[in-house]
DNA sequence: GATGAATGAGGATTCATTCAT
DNA sequence: GATGAATGAATCCTCATTCAT
């Protein structure tokens, strides 16, 4: 009854999947929207049908992956787990989001939520609301006592996040292994690394 | 033979300081060659008769700071101190050159380290060096028991740093106190997190 | 046996009101087809089924007004009325014509008769037999004495249509009161000028 | 000792002179800004160099020759002379400046003085200045007696300049001859209406 | 008749870079 | 060294128009 909409004829969804491979090969800034046009095998104009700006086609990007990532991270924390537990959740979901799809986080990080003048400015509060979440589960962990609270859960939080994410890094820069044991030995080490430190 | 010139008139000098506060306020991308010659109190042609190209000025700002950085932490690494020790240092290297000149390390984090498309590419290798210097003295203190080996030094390097960059990452954000106080702290954050871990 | 529309559902119409408010209220130039069919309440390519193009919409605005004002001048001029009162009869038509429909009549003298580089020069035979209208009037009262014959008929004819449309100029700018009053009194002004002239 | 800057190095000059021959021939909206740099024998970006904005090259064509309008309507109406001679001087000096200029004098018209929904509005305050000043004459030739008083001043300056603008057009539109025994002709016959009157 | 997705030519503007002075 | 006029490639975005449904 509904107009069926085949995936292949979803312009929109079309025009999205081929932006984030040009901004992934190319970056934001180095791309031209004609580029993505062409990716995508539409019209030069079309992109401008469903978007007001070359800007829109990235907030729609970030957005849509970021909300994912923070509901995600909130079901984590409704889960009962240990902090432990949840942090490698955490760490696990954000390095399949990757696995599954590289090119759309890497513009996410790369082009988002590192650009501190322009797009990272844009979404600062919805990028801070992920570190927000992540302290809330290491404070409560320092309540009942399975973390130390030498270290304040807002650096805890960083620390963490900062960990994967230059993993990711190093995989978005190609300097990292990427094979499916990389990336679950990753989640393992984040997790060790963070909660048992390095020393013996 | 030369005359020296003093540094009132060194107007190359003047002109990269200029280019770290613009670039720092607007971003590469954003900021034109003429807003960097108008800081500097020059005219926009004598830019190029110091530099190549904009794209230059960032070079030799990154390449300028970098080669401190690694200095840095080779001098820490040739001292006979326990691995911790040196971590502590390095951290506090990175955190007192934030401190000391915020804008140049905001544009080398921001503009070079992470943009993986144009200048980090550039770079990719000064920037690993880093990485190695740090992932060595992991790899050392595994070797001396005073680590733990089940990370690998590559890993515990990029943890190591990603907390580091996490927490300039909040201090150029905004997001994140910036006091000589939450200076010192973050350094013994960082160590005590990554060294510690946090678990009880 | 064509089914009569009724006023309602006439959407060619509906365009074409809504035509005169946009181009009166955006000028033609900055208005999109689109800001048409908004104003409208229909769909943009409905203008396309009516019409061939933009252009077309405002050539029809104008050429049915123009063979209105036509008649109008016409008729005026086939009654045996003195010049004088031909002239107030004109005048009195062009002022009405704007009390009744003011954008309309902005519109078309605006973006039509003004036009010199487009629908101007398109329409120039139109536009030019109004004034041959009324320098025809103005020869013929010149054959009978009423008029002196020292001005050209030509001439005359600019004259009085000119300090007509500067009159609507003045009330399309707002620079100049619109009342019922005002309308009558521009009436009896332009005929008193350009019959009596200024002096004493 | 000042620079001498012949006139045929005067770039800025030399577009805005470029830029009337193509606004007169085009039309503002219909030519492009590489027309007026094509024109000039100049590169495109340095009509930018000199002007914001395409907008600018007009506004600056309008107020430079409007100021000059201006002024000659004020040394006019200093003058002692009947308010009679004042409009012949008036009518004069406009009709002359199209006869020297007549591509400027069509662009300042057609462009700006007409254009209700852009130029026109912006430059409001200068065009009613001209049509204040001389409502100014027309109301102290009411006060001597010169004129009668039975039409507004405000009116009698409309007529005027309508008048006048009206034969403009004729030019501008071709549909009126342009020799210099029609010039001469115009300025007397819209005095001779004007004052006189077309009635025997 | 009616819709609005799709097209793509067109044009303003920006700005890194060159070079004559 | 120093200036800023001059260049022109590059690219975003607009919007009239077409056409499948």
């Amino acid at each position: 009854m509904a107009t069926p909409a085949r995936a292949s004829i979803d312009k929109r969804r079309i025009i999205l999947d081929a932006a984030v491979r040009v901004f992934a090969r190319q970056g934001f800034h180095t791309c031209r929207v004609s580029d993505i046009a062409d990716e995508a095998g539409v019209a030069y104009g079309l992109v401008y049908h469903y978007f007001q700006s070359k800007d829109e086609v990235l907030d729609t990007l970030f957005l849509e992956r970021w909300d994912v990532l923070l509901d995600a991270i909130r079901q984590v924390d409704a889960s009962g787990e240990p902090a432990r537990a949840k942090l490698h959740a955490i760490a696990g979901f954000i390095i399949d989001s990757y696995r599954h799809d590289p090119d759309l986080m890497k513009v996410i990080i790369v082009e988002v939520t590192r650009a501190a003048n322009s797009f990272g400015a844009a979404h600062l509060g919805k990028i801070t609301e992920a570190y927000g979440q992540i302290s809330g589960i290491v404070a409560q962990a320092q309540r009942r006592g399975e973390f130390r609270d030498s270290v304040s859960p807002e650096f805890a939080a960083m620390a963490f996040y900062g960990a994967i994410e230059q993993v990711l890094t190093g995989w978005i820069f190609g300097t990292l292994d990427q094979d499916d044991d990389a990336y679950e030995r990753a989640k393992g080490y984040v997790v060790e690394t963070i909660c048992d430190g390095l020393e013996a």
